[in-house]
DNA sequence: TGGAGACATGTTATAGCGTTACATCTCTTT
DNA sequence: AAAGAGATGTAACGCTATAACATGTCTCCA
């Protein structure tokens, strides 16, 4: 089982290992973003018992784009990229009142710091942005 | 001594306490970020003993404006907004080669995120804007 | 004047996030 | 069969952050 030949950052979905099938499960299936230790948890009776586990299939699944990793979090979420738009362009409004992340594309957004880089000669290897406040549901209840 | 008396994101300078004081001369006297544990070992001659007696001054210099986190490092640097604008758009271009970090103000980029939180009635009370990469020197190098 | 309230500080312990180091296993290639 | 590469397993540890509780230090005002 491989899950190599990629370049970086491939829209093909790779042949996963056992671990990252199952990692990629647990996000997959999760509302939210899930932090390394509650994916342990929830793969305890799957066979795994260390955080590194979590983690080695974490790097994999963030190397194919297929994971993101929410820095102001310190958590991952499953790539719903609306539009399957480029992973090198994504953007996330997390709600603090009830947790819910909204992934989007802000290209323009994206041409602007790039050109600011371009101009600084600051080459971006990736970008973060995330905004953090309360979603339209929360704010009308 | 007070540190209070303000709004949200004031632009005058409070009166820090003793604590707050330290915490900002040491992130203000270092040429990158610093985690929390690095400005503890450095304040402890100073009479710091604990990570707390860090964390509650970064929390208020925070707040005043005066320090920023970086999400993606779990450091804090002191505020170097080239000209004085709003600490609102801040971004920060983090050099992995040297560790520098460079502040700017992406206003442009700034306002195509609010549209687009305005447009899906999210409402953010921080954005984080965070380029990992390589600075023009490291690029020379 | 002395007590209440507000804020700053001190201290210990603990929780949460991530990695180092080392051993083993399973395939593929030759 | 031997060698190499990648995946996995396990233990121990280090870094980041907070909870809980105790104490100090002012100001205000009855």
């Amino acid at each position: 089982m491989t899950a190599h030949e990629h370049t970086h950052h491939d829209h093909d979905q790779p042949n996963l290992t056992k671990n990252q099938a199952l990692v990629f499960g647990a996000l997959d299936g999760a509302e939210g973003p899930l932090t390394a230790y509650a994916i342990l948890d929830q793969l305890r009776e799957d066979g795994f018992r260390a955080p590194l586990q979590v983690y080695r299939a974490l790097d994999k699944l963030v190397e194919f784009g297929m994971v993101h990793r929410l820095e102001s979090l310190n958590a991952f979420v499953a790539c719903r990229h609306p539009g399957c738009v480029s992973h090198e362009s994504a953007a996330f409004a997390i709600c603090e009142d009830c947790g819910s992340v909204q992934e989007f594309s802000p290209e323009e957004a994206m041409r602007v710091l790039k050109a600011w880089a371009d101009a600084k000669g600051f080459t971006a290897s990736k970008t973060t942005v995330e905004l953090r406040g309360r979603c339209k549901d929360c704010a009308a209840a």
